[in-house]
DNA sequence: CCCTCATATGCACAAATGTGCAAATGCGCT
DNA sequence: AGCGCATTTGCACATTTGTGCATATGAGGG
């Protein structure tokens, strides 16, 4: 069982592949935005701070499912939510969740 | 039923909404790099182009997964391949999704 | 306390996904 | 042609995912 590639290549592979953990984190993290609702919802709470009624009106997507998604979003720390009486406000927790998109923008050259 | 968001904002948000052709191409795009196998392969390749054969036994993944991946990761327009007799090299077709990547990495904080 | 509105949760179900075995294909060699 | 190796494909199966109805929770106002 002969190696293809040079024994110093497939060493410096082995040690730049991520650690698991990390793996699984980006995994997940790249899990939260490979669904056309959510990115949806990502880029309206990139726009403004919103709450669930105007997102799911807005975005034309059931107020369920725009509720569930909006949880997915939360465990995945992409999205923050803020009460004030019976409204509660969604908005990014993290601006840098805008880098990704672009990111990604850039490599499918939209 | 009353608007909770200016009808200013409101309009802003429904523009800056990308098309649905747009979303679905990101979401397609980021769920490519949803799982952990592509993840992986992904950053195996990010350091040189490879066969599966090597794929798979470095990255400890069963030879026929590698591939069905791969085909996914193709399919996805993030890897490409080049034949050589009886081996295929692999490698990524486009670098910006390093960037991509790297932006995951900065949004985790990994 | 009851009504209404905003939001979340439980549940069910169809659809999509990841995996690996078994078998097929493709290619070079003798 | 026949063999061996690299890779892909077909198939089956368990698991996960996205959706929406029905229902619950939670909060303010009369």
């Amino acid at each position: 069982m002969e190696n293809l590639i040079d024994n110093d290549t497939e060493q410096t592979v082995i040690h730049y592949i991520p650690r698991n953990a990390t793996l699984h984190a980006l995994a997940e993290f790249f899990s939260a935005c490979s669904d056309v609702t959510r990115a949806k919802i990502i880029c309206a709470l990139a726009m403004s701070e919103m709450c669930v009624t105007d997102l799911s009106r807005i975005l034309e997507i059931n107020q369920t499912t725009c509720s569930h998604q909006l949880r997915l979003l939360r465990a995945a720390d992409i999205v923050k939510q803020r009460r004030d009486g019976k409204i509660i406000y969604y908005s990014l927790k993290n601006r840098k969740i805008e880098d990704v998109l672009m990111a990604g923008v850039e490599f499918l050259d939209l």
